[in-house]
DNA sequence: GAGCCGTGGAT
DNA sequence: TATCCAAGGCT
């Protein structure tokens, strides 16, 4: 069955930056987990352009260990899920400290790596290293809920599928193999309007056969997004720098830069320093998990300006996370 | 196991 | 406008 999805595969893999041709040679392991990190929830789409700054800017693993904190922030900014980028910095610096610069080259070696999950590690260990490791991504769970009329909702499901998936892995080319049946999820086993007319796979599917190939994978329902509200202040020095904070390390937007503001549970704060409150109006914003909605206050201050909290930056605009950009384009724009 | 953690494009 | 969801991991 394999033979099949690669047979497929050899005349339609995607060209993409990070990825070498079926049956082609090495690949640089760097660029594998580099690339596999920022496609973590991500779409291909998004993830280009992060790619080429990272790798011009940072071009071996050694590089990137090197880089500041701050600069590898600011690269990401825009991207979402900020632990991804400190995990990143961790991992290319115990890579270095404590595996000779070179990345383990296993699946379980892989594993204990930060940033490193089970699917992340396979895909590494098959693309970059030639292991039979199975990956499951939600392409994966997908392809084979369908493939073996699997009806039980997903996550519970996930265990079950991956022992499904890795029941059909084959021995031979594990890296094509790999990247194959992730794409057959992304361009024919689609979520809404499967394409099993023209599937490699249609003939041993099961939920094709039953006619239910668009309803799986069955999912639990999701819970509804709450509402969260509260006040930004975006303070212009007569330089032109900008008053922002450090985030927290961890949490929402941690290790961002922010602009100071009010708790988000609606019940006000108070500025980082006095001056003359301009009512910008408000940004919205959604996150994974609730919406958020911002009162914009703008000043202009004087070159001695003392603030309680915060420190003056140059910006650019590109170094916040998107939520404080609207707050930035709002202010830059009126 | 379930909640937390971003963003932008498609529908 | 609302919802889904995209090469998930961590706690």
């Amino acid at each position: 069955m394999s033979e099949h999805l690669l047979t497929w595969y050899d005349a339609h893999a995607r060209v993409l930056p990070w990825r070498i041709p079926p049956g082609g040679g090495a690949a640089d392991p760097y660029r594998i987990w580099l690339s596999e990190v920022m496609l973590q929830q991500t779409t291909v789409a998004a993830v280009q352009g992060y790619f080429h700054r990272f790798t011009a800017r940072w071009p071996t693993v050694a590089d990137l260990a090197a880089a500041e904190d701050a600069d590898v922030m600011a690269e990401w900014a825009g991207l979402g899920y900020y632990a991804r980028a400190r995990n990143l910095l961790a991992c290319a610096r115990a890579v270095m400290a404590d595996h000779g610069g070179r990345f383990p080259a296993t699946r379980d070696g892989l594993l204990a790596l930060p940033g490193i999950g089970p699917y992340t590690a396979a895909a590494i260990a098959a693309i970059a290293f030639g292991e039979a490791a199975t990956v499951v991504d939600g392409n994966v769970e997908r392809v084979i809920a369908r493939l073996r009329h699997v009806e039980d909702p997903l996550p519970a499901a996930k265990p079950r599928i991956t022992r499904l998936a890795e029941a059909i892995t084959p021995a031979d080319r594990p890296g094509d193999y790999a990247q194959a049946i992730m794409d057959l999820g992304a361009t024919i086993c689609t979520p809404r309007n499967p394409a099993c007319g023209i599937c490699p796979w249609m003939a041993p599917c099961r939920a094709r056969a039953e006619g239910i190939a668009a309803t799986l994978p069955r999912k639990a329902a999701k819970t509804a997004k709450p509402l969260r509200e509260g006040v930004i202040w975006l303070a212009r020095r007569a330089d032109g720098a900008w008053l922002v904070e450090d985030r927290p390390a961890r949490g929402l937007l941690g290790g961002m830069w922010g602009w100071p503001g009010s708790p988000w549970d609606g019940g006000g704060g108070a500025a980082p320093l006095t001056a003359d409150w301009r009512d910008l109006g408000e940004v919205r914003h959604t996150f994974s998990h609730f919406h958020l909605r911002l009162q914009v206050l703008f000043a202009e201050v004087p070159q001695g300006a003392n603030p309680e909290r915060g420190q003056f930056r140059t910006l650019t605009g590109r170094e916040l996370p998107t939520v404080m950009r609207k707050g930035y384009a709002l202010a830059t724009l009126s």
